[in-house]
RNA sequence: GGGCCUGUAGCUCAGCCGGUUAGAGCGUUCCUCUGAUAAGGGAGAGGUCGUUGGUUCGAGUCCAACCAGGCCCA
C-alpha cells in the first residue's frame, strides 16, 4: 500500500480548504469533543474562559492573533487529554453596538432613536450582533479555530426572524433535543446548555446575573448614585467613564484659550490674571485657585492695570514690554480675596451665588503650577473633574450650566440655547465689552474625545451609578486589617490578583498600578441598548432598591408585569414595570439607564458556567485554567470587571493564569488604517498567505512586543517553515513510493525500529525527544514563542543534516536493512513532528497525517488532532550522542568555510585536519571522520592535537573559571600568561600538564580548564576557526584530484540532462561523450563512480547515433559533447 | 508629574546566572550546491549595544541619572 503521491508544488491555500471541508464532512470537532469527554477521567479538564469578542464588524488579523493562542493552547490541552468546554463568547451590548447601529441606520442622535421607537432599535442591534457573530464565526473557523461553533446560517436566520416577529414561535435543534420558544427568548438563551454554542452577552443568563451581582453590591453597601462632573459626549449624550476614556480618547486640537482679568474686590484697578482653555466653562467660574508655595508678583502692566500672576508665568502672559514689578506675594497670602466675576449678570450665576450667600474668592490648591497659564486656576466646578473635587473641599457653589447635549441650560440669558462648542468668539466679544478681556491665544494641548464617534467631550455635572471601590489607606498592604479589606473592594481584589499567574509578569504590576489608582466604577449610561440597570428608584422618598433575578422581580412588580412578561430584560419593555418603593410603598420607576458593558463581560465566569442553574457545573469548571487576551486596555477593562466581579461572589480567583500580548501593527510600524492604505483585513490575509503561515507567525512572536504583520513576514514564514516541511515530506513520499516502502504491523501495535539502526537515525530520534521535552515545558508555560523556536531548528536539523545525510541510504537500489531502517525513522520522526505541530498549524499538519497515518492505518484516529501529544522519557535521551553529532555538524560548516577560500566544494581535496581541544570531542570527531570527509569533501580527515604548521596559538584565560577564583588578582594573572610562549605552553596543558606563574610574589598554578587553548589561522592558508575548534584543508591538487572533480561536475552535468530530458528518476540511461583527452582519462578512470551515479548502464567513447538528448556542455575548461538514451 | 515596557547591523529581532572575538533572519554584493528544493551552503560589506556616570578583575547584561519612542495613570 503505497501513499498519495506529493507534488512539491503545494498551494496551502487550496490545501486548507480542503482540510476545512474534510472537518466539517467527517465532523472531526464533535469526535474531539467525545474523546476528550472519555477520556477526561484519566487526564481531568483544562478550562479556558472566552474573553468575547464585539460582535460589531468583520473581524480583524489582531483578532487572528489572539484567537492563534487561544486555539493553540486548547490545540495542545486537548492533545494532553483534557477535557473542555470549548466556548466562544461574543460582545453583545452597550453603546459600541449602538453607535454600529446608529452608523448603518444613517442616525445623527439620540433623537433618530427616539423616532424610530426604542423597541425596534433594540431590535435592531441585537439582530445587527447575531449578524457580526455569524460572520466572525465563519471566520473564526477558517483561522483552524475548533471551537462549539454555531451553524453561522442558523444565527443569521434568527436575526432576521426577530427582526420580522420576535414573538413567532420556532424550535431549534440542541445538543440534548429540540427546544421550543418564541424567537425572542430562543435568542436569550443561546450559548446556554440546551442549545450549546458560543456565548452571547445579552443572554437572560448573563443579564439577570448581573443583577445578583449589583444586588449584592448593593447589600454590602458599596452601590450609590452620585454627583459627579463626567467627561461626556455631548452627541452620544453620555458620560464616558474612566475606563473608556484613556486610551483611544486623546488628540492634539487646537483652542482658543483666553486670558481673563478679574477685578479684585475693594482695590483699585487692580486684578487676578486667570487662563482657560475652555471659554465656554467662564460663566460658572466660582473661584480662582493659587499655590499656596508659588511666587506671585504684582505688575504694573502698561495698560494701567495692577495684576497678579506666577512669577513665572509672567513672561508668557504679560502683553507689551512696559511691565513693572511693584510687588511680591505668597499664593497663600492671596487665599480668601474677593474678586468679580465675569459674568455675574447672568440670572444663573445671580441665583446660585445668592443661595450659596458666596461671592468669587481665592483658594489654594497645591496642584497649582506655572508653567501653563498664570499660575492662577480659573475654578468651574460644575465643569471640571478637578474643579468640582476642590469646591467639595472648600464648599464652594457648583453651576452646572450644559444640558445632555452641550447647549445652555435656561437661566444662562444670552447664551440659553447655544451650543457650547460655537459661543468662544461671543464670550471674548462680551467680555471686553465689560473689561475682563485681557488677551486670547491659539494653544494646542491634549484634549478627550469620544472613542467611538470622535466628538470632542465636555465635563458635565451628572447623576450617575458607583460601585464604591472602596478607601486606598496610607499604608503597606500588609498593614492593612481585616476589618478594613472589608469594607474595601480594592483590596479584596489585590488580594485575588496576587494568586494569578501573570504572563509577562509585568502584568501583575500593571493591574495593581490600575487597582492602587481607579476610581470608584461608574456603572451607568444614560442609553438605551444594553444592561438595565435593576435599580428601582422612589421619588418620593428617595430611597432605591436593587433587584437581583427575575423571580424577585415578578414577586415585586406591582405594574406593568404583564407588559414586560415574555420579554428579555432590556428596554423598553423592563422599563414598564414597577415595584413598591421598600422605604415608603410609594411605586417606584426603574431608573432609564443602562450598563457598562464591562459588567456584561465580567459576568461571564458565572454566567457562562451555569453558576445558577448548575452549581456542581460551575464549582467544576471555575476558575479557569487560562485566560488570555491583548493587554492594552484590558487590565482597566476585561482583567479588572471579571476580577471585581469574580471577588464579589466568589472567594477564589476567577483564573489561574492570565497570558496576555501586545498590539499589532502593520508591516510599516504603524497602526492599520484603510485610508493610510497599510490595513490588512483578515480575509484577504487568510485567502493570500493562509491560516496556517499566519498561526505560526503570531505563535513565533514575542506576545509583549507589538507585532509587525504583513505579507512579506507571511512570505518570509512560509518559505522558512511550511515549504522545507513539506519538502522533506514530499521526498519522503517519493521515495517510500518509489521503493515500495510502508510501516510494519497494525497500528496499536506500530513502533519505530530504532534499536538497531544507524547513528544518524538514532541522532534525529534524539533530537525530535529534545525537542518534544522543550517544546511541552514551553506550551506548559504559555510560551509559544519558544517552542516555535525549538521546532524550526529541529526541522533544520531534519531537512539540512538528516535528510541530506541521508540521501544516498534512499536513493540505492538494494532494500537492505540501512535503507529500510532510514525510512522507518524518517517515518517515525515526520510523524511525531507533525504531532508536535499540530496545534500551531492545524492544517498542513492534518493534510501530512491523512497520507502518512490515516491512509495506511483504518484503525487509526481519523484526525491528528485526535492524538495524544508526544511524550519523552527524559533519561532515556542520549546526550552524548546529541553533542557529539553537534560538533560534527559545527565543523563540516567550518570545513565548508575553510574551503571557502579555495574553490568549488565539488572538487574534492586531499585532506583536512581538525583541530580540538579535548580528547573527547578528539574521539567523537574521529568516529565521525567519515561524515566529515562527504561534508568537507575531502579523501582523509586528520584529528589532530596541535597544527602548529598551519595556525597560531593563543593562550586565553578561562574567564569563567578562573575570576571569581582570583578576583583583584585576575589581571595580573592575564597579563602573565600573556608572556608565555604560546605554542609551548599549549603542548603541556593539551599533554595535561599544568602551569605554574610567578605573580605578585606568589606562584599560581593553572590547569588546562583555567586557560582557553585557541588557535588562530596564520595568513594565506585554508583554516577556519571558531570556538575551540580548527579546520584547515590542505589546497593542493594532484592530476588525479583534478580528473575526479572532473567526474563529479560530468554527473552533476549529466543528471540535470536526465532533468531537462524529462527521463524518470529510475530509468537507466546509455551515456555517450565526445572529449579530449583528459576528459577521456576521467571518464576512464571513474567511469564505474559516473555509471552509478547516472543509472548510466553503458557509457560509450563517441557520441550516441540513436541519442534522446544531447548536449555540448563546458567542464572548465574543456568541452564535452554528451548524449543520453533511455533504456 | 508618577508607573510599566522598549532602545543591539539598512530592516525585524536573539543575546541565559555579568566572562573569551556581540549573533540570527531579511535585504545587499560575490561565490557555490542541487535526483526533496518557491530551497540549501559559504564569504564580504554593515555595530560608539540610546547617552553619561557607577559597581566589578571584567558590563550589551547589574545600579543610577538622563535622552528618545510606546503604553498606562495623574
Amino acid at each position: 500500500m503505497s501513499f498519495k503521491d506529493v507534488s512539491n508544488k503545494v498551494d496551502f491555500v487550496a490545501l486548507e480548504s480542503e482540510i476545512l471541508d474534510f472537518w466539517r464532512e467527517t465532523q472531526a470537532f464533535d469526535e474531539l469533543r467525545r474523546l476528550r469527554a472519555a477520556s477526561e477521567a484519566e487526564h481531568g479538564i483544562f478550562s479556558f474562559i472566552d474573553g468575547p469578542i464585539t460582535a460589531n464588524n468583520p473581524m480583524g488579523v489582531h483578532h487572528a492573533w489572539g484567537r492563534t493562542y487561544k486555539d493553540l493552547y486548547q490545540r495542545y490541552q486537548a492533545m494532553l487529554g483534557k477535557n473542555q468546554r470549548w466556548q466562544n463568547g461574543f460582545d453583545c451590548q452597550g453603546l459600541w453596538v449602538e453607535v454600529n447601529a446608529e452608523k448603518e441606520l444613517g442616525f445623527k442622535s439620540k433623537r433618530d432613536i427616539e423616532r424610530m421607537g426604542l423597541a425596534e432599535f433594540v431590535k435592531f442591534c441585537k439582530s445587527r450582533v447575531l449578524r457580526y457573530a455569524a460572520v466572525q464565526t465563519e471566520q473564526s473557523i477558517r483561522l483552524g479555530y475548533w471551537m462549539d461553533w454555531n451553524d453561522p446560517e442558523q444565527l443569521r436566520e434568527l436575526g432576521r426572524l426577530l427582526n420580522e416577529d420576535p414573538a413567532r414561535v420556532i424550535t431549534v435543534d440542541g445538543p440534548q433535543g429540540p427546544v421550543t420558544d418564541t424567537v425572542e427568548q430562543m435568542v436569550a438563551r443561546l450559548g446556554l446548555a440546551e442549545l450549546g454554542g458560543s456565548y452571547f452577552t445579552f443572554s437572560n443568563e448573563n443579564n439577570y446575573l448581573i443583577w445578583g451581582f449589583l444586588k449584592e453590591c448593593h447589600e454590602r453597601g458599596w452601590l450609590y448614585k452620585g454627583k459627579d462632573v463626567m467627561p461626556w459626549c455631548p452627541r452620544c449624550g453620555t458620560a464616558i467613564s474612566q475606563h473608556e476614556i484613556v486610551t483611544d480618547g486623546y488628540f492634539d486640537v487646537t483652542h482658543e484659550s483666553v486670558f481673563v482679568r478679574l477685578p479684585l474686590v475693594g482695590r483699585d484697578n487692580e486684578a487676578l490674571l486667570v487662563w482657560t482653555t475652555t471659554p465656554w466653562t467662564l460663566t460658572s467660574n466660582v473661584a480662582a485657585a493659587v499655590g499656596p508655595e508659588l511666587d506671585y508678583v504684582r505688575v504694573r502692566a502698561e495698560d494701567g492695570w495692577t495684576y497678579y500672576l506666577a512669577e513665572e508665568a509672567m513672561k508668557n502672559t504679560l502683553l507689551g514690554k512696559d511691565n513693572e514689578v511693584v510687588g511680591r506675594v505668597k499664593g497663600a497670602e492671596m487665599v480668601g480675596w474677593a474678586y468679580t466675576g465675569p459674568f455675574d449678570d447672568l440670572p444663573q450665576v445671580e441665583t446660585v451665588f445668592a443661595e450659596a450667600g458666596y461671592t468669587h474668592q481665592v483658594v489654594p490648591w497645591d496642584a497649582v503650577g506655572a508653567e501653563e497659564g498664570t499660575g492662577i486656576v480659573h475654578i468651574a466646578p460644575g465643569c471640571g473633574a478637578e474643579d468640582f473635587e476642590l469646591s467639595k473641599e472648600h464648599d464652594l457653589p457648583v453651576i452646572a450650566p450644559i444640558d445632555e447635549n452641550g447647549v445652555y441650560l435656561d437661566g444662562f440669558d444670552w447664551l440659553t440655547g447655544r451650543d457650547v462648542m460655537g459661543v468662544a468668539e461671543d464670550i471674548f466679544a462680551r467680555m471686553k465689552e465689560n473689561g475682563f478681556f485681557y488677551r486670547k491665544q491659539r494653544y494646542t494641548h491634549r484634549y478627550p474625545h469620544c472613542w467611538r464617534c470622535g466628538s470632542e467631550l465636555v465635563y458635565r455635572l451628572v447623576d450617575e451609578w458607583f460601585i464604591s471601590m472602596g478607601p486606598l489607606y496610607d499604608k503597606p498592604r500588609n498593614e492593612v486589617t481585616a476589618a478594613e479589606k472589608r469594607d474595601s473592594l480594592r483590596y479584596q481584589i489585590m488580594d485575588r490578583v496576587d494568586k494569578i499567574d501573570w504572563v509577562p509578569s509585568f502584568g501583575y504590576d500593571r493591574e495593581m498600578d490600575w487597582l492602587r489608582n481607579m476610581h470608584d466604577w461608574m456603572i451607568s449610561k444614560k442609553r438605551f441598548y444594553g444592561l438595565a440597570l435593576p435599580i428601582w428608584e422612589c421619588e418620593a422618598c428617595g430611597e432605591f432598591t436593587v433587584v437581583g433575578d427575575e423571580n424577585e422581580l415578578r414577586e415585586r412588580a406591582v405594574a406593568g408585569w404583564d407588559e414586560f412578561e415574555g420579554h428579555t430584560p432590556h428596554r423598553p419593555y423592563i422599563d414598564a414595570v414597577k415595584i413598591a418603593c421598600p422605604g415608603c410603598g410609594a411605586v417606584a420607576d426603574r431608573i432609564p439607564d443602562v450598563g457598562n458593558p464591562w459588567l456584561d463581560a465580567g459576568i461571564v465566569a458565572f454566567s457562562t458556567l451555569r453558576y445558577r442553574r448548575d452549581r456542581a457545573f460551575w464549582e467544576k469548571w471555575y476558575p479557569a485554567d487560562l485566560i488570555t487576551e491583548s493587554f492594552p486596555g484590558q487590565f482597566r477593562n476585561w482583567f479588572y470587571s471579571v476580577l471585581a466581579q469574580s471577588t464579589v461572589l466568589s472567594d477564589t480567583p476567577p483564573f489561574r493564569n492570565l497570558f496576555g500580548y501586545a498590539t499589532l501593527l502593520a508591516e510599516d510600524g504603524l497602526e492599520m488604517h484603510k485610508s493610510w492604505g497599510n490595513s490588512i483585513e483578515f480575509n484577504e490575509a487568510a485567502a493570500e498567505m493562509g491560516a496556517d503561515t499566519m498561526r505560526w507567525l503570531y505563535a513565533g512572536t514575542r506576545p509583549e512586543q507589538n507585532l509587525l504583520f504583513g505579507f512579506h513576514r507571511g512570505n518570509e514564514t512560509r518559505r522558512r517553515f511550511l515549504i522545507p516541511l513539506w519538502n522533506v515530506y514530499a521526498f519522503f513520499v517519493t521515495y517510500a513510493n518509489a521503493d515500495g516502502w510502508a510501516p510494519n504491523g497494525s497500528y496499536a501495535d506500530y513502533s519505530s525500529p530504532i534499536e538497531g539502526n544507524a547513528q544518524l537515525d538514532r541522532w534525529i530520534v534524539a533530537r525530535l525527544g529534545e525537542t518534544t521535552l522543550t517544546v511541552r515545558a514551553a506550551l506548559d508555560q504559555w510560551d509559544a514563542e519558544r517552542a516555535v523556536q525549538t521546532l524550526e531548528q529541529l526541522l533544520d536539523d531534519l531537512s539540512n543534516w538528516y535528510v541530506r545525510r541521508s540521501r544516498r541510504r534512499f536513493w540505492k537500489s538494494e532494500a537492505d536493512e540501512d535503507k529500510r531502517a532510514a525510512y522507518a525513522t524518517l517515518y517515525h520522526v515526520l510523524v511525531e513532528f507533525i504531532k508536535l505541530l499540530a496545534p500551531f498549524v492545524p492544517f498542513v499538519t492534518e493534510a501530512m497525517y491523512q497520507n502518512l497515518v490515516r491512509s495506511h492505518w483504518a484503525d487509526a484516529p481519523f484526525s491528528v488532532h485526535h492524538q495524544f501529544y508526544p511524550a519523552v522519557d527524559e533519561d532515556a535521551l542520549d546526550r552524548r550522542l546529541l553533542d557529539k553529532m553537534r560538533l560534527a555538524i559545527d565543523t563540516a560548516a567550518l570545513g565548508r568555510s575553510a574551503r571557502g577560500a579555495s574553490g568549488k566544494l565539488r572538487q574534492p581535496l586531499a585532506r583536512a585536519k581538525v583541530f580540538v581541544g579535548s580528547e573527547q570531542q578528539r574521539d567523537d570527531l574521529r568516529e565521525l571522520a567519515d561524515v566529515l570527509a562527504e561534508e568537507i569533501n575531502v579523501k582523509e580527515i586528520e584529528i589532530v592535537s596541535e597544527v602548529g604548521e598551519l595556525v597560531s596559538y593563543r593562550l586565553l584565560p578561562n574567564n569563567r573559571a578562573l575570576g571569581p577564583k582570583l578576583g583583584p588578582l585576575f589581571p595580573a594573572v592575564r597579563d602573565a600568561l600573556a608572556t608565555l610562549d604560546p605554542a609551548a605552553a599549549a603542548v603541556r596543558l593539551l599533554a595535561g600538564e599544568s602551569l605554574d606563574l610567578a605573580v605578585n610574589g606568589q606562584i599560581v598554578s593553572l590547569s588546562g580548564e583555567d586557560v582557553l587553548v585557541q588557535t588562530e589561522p596564520i595568513g594565506g592558508l585554508a583554516v577556519a576557526g571558531e570556538k575551540g575548534v580548527t579546520v584547515a584543508v590542505d589546497p593542493h591538487l594532484t592530476a588525479e584530484l583534478v580528473q575526479e572533480g572532473f567526474a563529479r561536475d560530468l554527473v552533476r552535468i549529466v543528471n540535470t540532462m536526465r532533468k531537462d530530458a524529462g527521463f524518470d528518476i529510475s530509468d537507466r540511461i546509455a551515456l555517450g561523450y565526445s572529449a579530449d583527452e583528459e576528459i577521456g582519462e576521467a571518464m576512464t578512470r571513474f567511469g564505474e563512480y559516473i555509471k552509478g551515479e547516472t543509472l548510466a548502464t553503458r557509457l560509450e567513447d563517441g557520441a550516441l547515433d540513436d541519442a534522446d538528448y544531447e548536449k555540448t556542455v563546458a567542464v572548465d575548461e574543456h568541452q564535452v559533447h554528451l548524449s543520453l538514451r533511455k533504456l
